[in-house]
RNA sequence: GGGCCUGUAGCUCAAUGGUUAGAGCAGGGGACUCAUAAUCCCUUGGUUGGGGGUUCGAAUCCCUCCAGGCCUACCA
């Protein structure tokens, strides 16, 4: 068993700039990471990027750059994205990295020297234009290759092929297994679905003389290795697998297996969901080495019309910029269900960053400072005269909220957790209606009642600021600075109580300011 | 062609085959003044895409049709 949970997430192909889908599937990860540390269990998150292949090599050439310094170029604003959405991964994994390559040919090398691997000369159709075979399914409806392809030519040329199809039976039996391979459960029985068709090999090399931009076979200096073969493999290669001693690499034992590879859905089938575990199993790994997938959904772009005015408003970094990293991530974790698809829109996300943490937790926060302020000179007293409304929101309602939350977590499900955190605070914002603070401090008789109801709700908004914490770490820092609670935030503390007699808050600033709705144009 | 998913209130979504299908937002009405024009209470709104079937009981299971999306077929 490892000793350290390991998430890792899809490496992004440094062919264009990010955009939403790839801040989404790398902020999801990183609230994953945030709430292990927060349960105060040790965690390591890999994210990184897929240099090589051939749009690479070709959008290098249209820019007059060497590949890899185009894919450097690329690379810059994904690493910058990841800085200001505060992404906050322990390994990079760029598959330029010779100690990747040195993985990648270790395995190759593994593979070849147990047989798995053989060279075959393939004869087809080939597209000069495209630089690739063409099948039976891109002749057009007459059955010929149209315009698009350019000059096609039929030529015959020698591969390097993995014996794939021999695992076949092997992972469908792994699949009805290991139920929890694959998350949603849907995607488990599309991929068995799959798996069940899978016919054939799988070609692992291209020859250099059509693409150069690879890591090389170590043993055929011909050819490169074949972009996924080399992609996948940094799960391994970044965590330390065959890796030298004095490599200032993970110890690999301690990661593996990955708790969760997360993915979008668009590349489970078939590189995930089966030439992943087959590899591993070739390679020689057992059953319960081989790590469990997350395959979340997509962000679709329904509404066509906001991009006009704002140009590209789907860049995630322009998103930020204008809206704040707080609002961007609270929306791609609230509004969406994980491993479904949900349409993106910047309508909802200012009503939901306005109505649930300016106008409920933000607010309440801001109204609880202001009267511990103007009726106690912010200092709480933990007095024992639960009534029970208090006694509902100490015993029941937080409790609940902290279950529900972490239920939610477990299972991957984080705007059930954010919405459990929400209506914590709600309940928080109708006690203060039904008690009514103003009112008690009228009455000299009621000072015991004030006191205990500041302190019930001074704790349940610390509660919730912890809560928060992993999809909105700064604001929960804001938070937890504004009731001056000094110690890190830790699902530990999320238990009623903490903050003791005496305690002095600080001084209520605004921590959500609203936002505005951009100006009406006339059409 | 094969496979998968979705269809529930105006919108976004819930609901192990089991009370009267629920939340939030939007809409309508009211209350309150501590607060970021915030909050709280009440409320309107449903032939669960259509049709058949199984069942004591169906949003849920089966059949069929319709609509939308996806995979199959290298970019989250």
């Amino acid at each position: 068993m490892p000793d350290c949970t390991f998430f890792t997430t899809a490496i992004d192909y440094t062919n264009a700039a990010p955009h939403i889908g790839h801040a989404y599937e790398k902020v999801l990860t990183d609230v994953f990471a945030r709430f292990e540390k927060l349960s105060g269990r040790s965690v390591y998150f890999l994210t990184g990027v897929d240099q090589h292949g051939q749009k690479v090599q070709q959008s290098a050439e249209k820019e007059g750059l060497s590949p890899l310094d185009f894919a450097q170029q690329c690379t810059v604003k994904f690493l910058a994205l990841w800085q200001q959405l505060g992404v906050q991964y322990d390994g990079w994994a760029a598959t330029t990295d010779p100690l990747h390559k040195q993985a990648v040919q270790r395995i190759l090398q593994q593979l070849f020297n147990s047989g798995k691997l053989y060279k075959q000369a393939h004869r087809g159709f080939y597209s000069v234009r495209q630089e690739q075979f063409l099948t039976d399914k891109d002749r057009n409806e007459s059955g010929a290759f149209g315009p698009e392809w350019g000059e096609v030519v039929e030529l015959e040329e020698e591969n390097w092929y993995f014996r794939l199809s021999e695992y076949r039976d092997w992972l469908l039996g792994f699949i009805d297994s290991h139920e929890h391979f694959v998350t949603p459960a849907f995607r488990r029985v599309e991929l068995r679905n799959a798996v069940e068709k899978l016919s054939g090999d799988l070609c692992i090399s291209r020859p250099k003389s059509r693409l150069s931009w690879g890591i090389e076979l170590p043993f055929d200096a011909g050819f490169v290795t074949y972009v996924w073969f080399d992609a996948l493999i940094n799960y391994v290669s970044f965590s330390g697998y065959l890796a030298d001693p004095d490599s200032g690499l993970p110890c690999f034992e301690s990661l593996w297996p990955a708790k969760a590879h997360v993915i979008g859905k668009d590349i489970l089938i078939p590189a995930h969901g089966v030439y992943w575990p087959i590899m591993l199993h070739a390679i020689g790994f057992s059953d319960d080495h081989i790590p469990n997938l997350l395959v979340h959904g997509w962000w679709n772009i329904s509404g066509a019309k906001m991009s006009k005015s704002t140009g590209n408003v789907i860049d995630p970094a322009a998103l930020a910029t204008h809206y704040g990293v707080t609002a961007l991530r609270y929306y791609l974790m609230a509004d969406i269900s994980t491993g479904k698809d949900a349409d993106f829109s910047e309508e909802r996300l200012r009503i939901r960053f306005n109505d649930e943490l300016a106008n409920n937790v933000g607010n309440l926060l801001n109204r609880t400072l202001n009267m511990a302020h103007r009726y106690r000179a912010g200092v709480l007293r933990k007095l024992e005269s639960p009534d029970a409304d208090l006694s509902q929101l100490a015993l029941h309602d937080a409790p609940k909220a902290v279950a529900t939350y972490t239920d939610a977590m477990a299972h991957y499900q984080v705007d059930a957790a954010l919405d459990a955190a929400i209506q914590l605070a709600r309940a928080c914002n109708q006690l203060i209606e039904s008690s009514a603070p103003w009112k008690l401090a009228k009455d000299p008789a009621q000072a015991e009642r004030l006191d205990a109801v500041l302190y019930h709700l001074a704790e349940a908004i610390r509660i919730v600021a912890i809560l928060l914490n992993p999809v909105l770490p700064d604001a929960s820092l804001g938070i937890l600075a504004q009731l001056a609670v000094a110690t890190a935030p830790s699902l530990q503390d999320a238990v009623w109580g903490r903050m003791e007699d005496g305690h002095l808050l600080g001084p209520p600033v605004p921590l959500f300011p609203r936002l505005e709705p951009p100006p009406v144009v006339a059409d």
